[in-house]
DNA sequence: TTGTACGCGTTATCAG
DNA sequence: CTGATAACGCGTACAA
């Protein structure tokens, strides 16, 4: 019986051979409910996404290969990991509220985590095992892993300012999505570094979407002092963007330079001119997540405690042609400005 | 307990009242384990999809609405939509496998269909309830759904050939899944319905993804007689094969007539010149999923029957600017082909 | 080393 | 209408 199956020690290798045989011979498999029930654990972990809630393009290429990534640790325990689609009509806290009560999974990641995010305050304070993927205002201390908007938006304004861009968009999303607010508030630091303050007509609100980017085109096209720079936290963006500015003759990297995110859509790494984005290992970041995953469920065993983790992934830079332009930098374009306070600041 | 929560007839609405208390002080929740245990189902049901099998763009707004759809219809029966990924190590029949056997769900759709489709096989081998979205020629009688190729061809075809082209290119998958054929097959028979005989010559294969298309774009600009039109059967193709025709000077819809497939990815819907493509509702393709695997559900529960269901799903064409061209319409450009039989054929 | 009985949490059933 | 009990399939603990 399962003594046999499941490879204890105590027991024969004739009585396993006879087991393991009967046990091919009428298809026995172990029904994972009862197995379950016996042992107080699903042997699943969740993967909570939400439809369109943040990013227009979710899942592709981005969540996939993170999925990968995940499984591929997992896998290797004996672990499943399932997908929970949260859809759009649903309650995200509900939706997770009701996979963790009915104990559905040992452990969940929950991603697109928003300012605000009731799903942590709910896993913390029901003590049960999860990593956010995205950082939250929620909570308290708890496992989290973000991608790196602080290094993206230093690389991204340090590019441009050298290139001596001083009027530079941001480009962000208009939900609650926290990469939202981090990425601005980056870019915002950034600039701060290098006596550039960022005004709020200079931050642009969208969907992030395609149809958002094209919105994002309009409104750039309608500006009277035009920024020579736009940077966005999000790639579709730039796919609905750069049809606005071709109408108009704008071209990105002559006229305007443009700078993207991750690279996902794939379809971004297709734009002409090329876009400025940035790359990373969505696979690694997968297996990060599953080996923390791991440790966290481990943790709960053995009823020993682990610190919760705090990872900030890296994204590197690739250039392209849409950044190919430099300007002559003025920084009193807008007389109306002071920038000494801030010069002074960074000294 | 369990009469009063799960509102049986046979309880008082005091008594009623009182355990819905009790249960709400404790934050009582039933265990799904025990549940399924205990009744022999699980209440939740599988869609499964395989990882960069097929259609690059898998997952993206594609997949996620018609899981919208599906869930749209299950949740109003208590019933649960859990995603299983495939990864692209893993052997998807094993897959399958695994997910039925240890009772993880009560039915399962399975997606991306390949031609010789093991997971079919055994499924009916095993008679578990499932959908395949796509059709396959592996298995007998079972539920499946699938795009209609056959429409989208015709309409493609038709709207090609009235603009006289003759000389069409068909870009299909280089892998195995199924769809790829069905669509070289339907493209075939509508250009012999109007005695034009597909050559090989005009049959690229390659890989769905926007790699793939940017190759088509070298081989299609390569070609001796290049074809005056190319029909495709995914959209990401279209992404890549932009770039390399306006890299050539070649303006899809005045120098060559371009047909996509459906709205997936979404950026294709904001290339320049517009592309021409087909509109489909998976949300409402979602909603039927989910409707007949809960009629599937039912049946098994009951003992009883249910007919396989084959469902086509239409697609309507969404005309743009890189159809806008036409060409004079020459039978015989090429010599060395006699069109005559197939105009007989056709009378 | 092997057989057996128990209990995980649930719900259907049967007796009160 | 309500309370008690058995059984779903598994793994473990304990007895043989």
């Amino acid at each position: 019986m399962s003594r046999a199956l499941n490879g204890r020690a105590d027991v024969s290798e004739e009585t396993r051979g006879r087991v393991l045989a009967a046990a091919k011979r009428l298809g026995y498999s172990p029904n994972q409910s009862g197995r379950s029930l016996r042992s107080g654990a699903t042997g699943t972990v969740g993967f909570i996404i939400i439809a369109n809630r943040g990013r227009a393009s979710i899942g592709e290429t981005f969540f996939m290969t993170v999925f990968d990534g995940v499984q591929s640790v997992l896998a290797k325990h004996g672990l499943d990991l399932v997908i929970y689609y949260c859809g759009a009509e649903q309650d995200p806290e509900a939706y997770a509220k009701r996979v963790v009560e009915r104990r559905l999974v040992d452990g969940l990641v929950v991603a697109q985590t928003t300012r605000i995010d009731r799903r942590i305050d709910y896993l913390i304070r029901r003590k049960f095992p999860f990593i956010a993927f995205g950082r939250s205002q929620s909570g308290g201390a708890h496992s989290w892993i973000d991608l790196d908007f602080e290094g993206v938006a230093e690389q991204a304004i340090g590019l441009l300012y050298k290139q001596g861009h001083r009027r530079i968009a941001v480009a962000t999303s208009e939900d609650e999505v926290n990469f939202g607010y981090v990425y601005v508030d980056a870019c915002r630091a950034a600039l701060d570094r290098r006596g550039v303050r960022l005004t709020e007509d200079l931050i642009f609100r969208e969907a992030m979407s395609e149809a958002g980017g094209a919105r994002l085109g309009e409104r750039l096209l309608a500006c009277e002092a035009r920024p020579t720079a736009v940077v966005m936290v999000e790639n579709s963006m730039a796919i609905g963007l750069y049809p606005k500015l071709r109408e108009a003759g704008v071209k990105p990297g002559r006229d305007i330079a443009v700078v993207g995110f991750d690279q996902s859509p794939t379809s971004s790494l297709f734009l002409q001119p090329s876009l400025t984005q940035f790359r990373l290992s969505l696979f690694d970041l997968g297996d990060w997540l599953g080996t923390h995953m791991l440790a966290l469920l481990d943790a709960r065993r053995s009823g020993r405690t682990v610190a919760p983790a705090r990872k900030i992934w890296p994204l590197e830079l690739v250039p392209g042609e849409s950044t190919a332009m430099t300007v002559a930098a003025s920084d009193d374009q807008d007389p109306s400005r002071s920038p000494d306070r801030f010069i002074a600041a960074s000294s």
